[in-house]
DNA sequence: AAATTAGGTTACGCGAC
DNA sequence: GTCGCCAAACCTAATTT
């Protein structure tokens, strides 16, 4: 029934038939024009995992979850087929009327339903994950997007679905800007580097996701909270960056590396010293790389360490 | 703490298979 | 899709200043 080409060929109107589709990803709806049916929502927030996890961690929850990121979006109790009220009586014809379109909108809810299963798994995933290490919800409603749109592509099959959330948590970060480094999304999602990297390309090159190479400036605000340092440091950092940047220091490195020695030198220089050992640690970076951009800053911008 | 050195590893684009 | 290749950027580890 689905065939390999994407969404224009495939999707239709589950009311009116109809191809002509929208959608749009600020919100992440597929609307159809001619009849004005939602028909796939992003429905995100914030709310306690309801699945259980192999590894420990708090999966404790008190009442019931809330009904978001549902797969079925919260039509979980079935509809009689009967016309019967629940003591037997008959119903009355305006109610029938109403059950019938109950039933009609349940049956549009179960329409693809193993889809809509793989998405729950995935939004609690995207969910647990990015809770796990601190992303902002405006990052996980961006992965949750991205997640259905990778559904819509077909992206899944043969994939896992960890691998593939992970995947569209990192390109939201990516895009929200929210400073974490591949090394840091490895971490936190214990899935491995090779699948994370291999289900984040495919979905950049699938979707035509045109994102801006992440910048050093991206991980100092990070990096100086981390460390207890003013933010006159963290101005100084930018300051710095932007220099190395004119003379060719910036490209080509990663980011993180450079924000790790910027970091070092306005640091000292500001006279709020930081051991290169101090911004290893919370950056990820080697004392080693931090040494090597830091000299190279030095030595073309005529700075003076003591 | 910081620097130096040596040697191993990864990421990346690309073409071949 | 995977493999092999490339060079540069990074890494680890040991040692010295």
């Amino acid at each position: 029934m689905m065939d390999m080409e994407g969404v224009e060929d495939t999707v239709r109107c589950e009311d009116c038939g109809s191809r002509n589709l929208d959608l749009d990803d600020k919100r992440g709806e597929i609307t159809c024009l001619d009849c004005g049916l939602v028909l796939q929502e992003a429905i995100v927030d914030q709310g306690p995992d309801w699945r259980s996890f192999d590894e420990g961690g708090d999966n404790a929850r008190t009442g019931a979850p809330m009904n978001v990121m549902m797969y079925d979006k919260g039509l979980s109790t079935d509809v009689d087929w009967q016309n019967k009220d629940y003591s037997g009586k008959r119903l009355p014809g305006t109610t029938r009327a109403q059950f019938h379109r109950l039933r009609k909108w349940q049956a549009r809810a179960r329409v693809s339903k193993h889809l809509d299963r793989n998405l729950s798994v995935a939004f609690n995933e995207i969910q647990r994950m990015g809770g796990n290490m601190g992303l902002p919800k405006s990052v996980r409603e961006e992965a949750a997007v991205y997640y259905r749109r990778a559904v819509d592509n077909n992206l899944i099959r043969g994939r896992s679905i960890d691998a593939m959330a992970a995947a569209c948590l990192y390109l939201a970060n990516q895009k929200i800007g929210s400073a974490r480094s591949l090394d840091d999304m490895v971490k936190g999602t214990r899935v491995g580097r090779k699948p994370l990297t291999r289900s984040y390309k495919i979905l950049k090159k699938t979707l035509r996701l045109r994102l801006n190479p992440v910048e050093p400036e991206v991980y100092v605000n990070r990096y100086c909270t981390e460390l207890g340092l003013r933010p006159e440091v963290e101005s100084k950092v930018k300051e710095l960056i932007k220099g190395g940047r004119k003379r060719d220091l910036v490209d080509g490195r990663s980011p993180t590396g450079v924000a790790a020695a910027a970091v070092y030198i306005a640091a000292k220089l500001e006279g709020q010293p930081r051991t290169q050992r101090e911004i290893a640690d919370i950056s990820g970076v080697t004392e080693v790389t931090i040494r090597n951009r830091y000299k190279e800053f030095c030595a073309a911008m005529n700075i003076e360490l003591e």
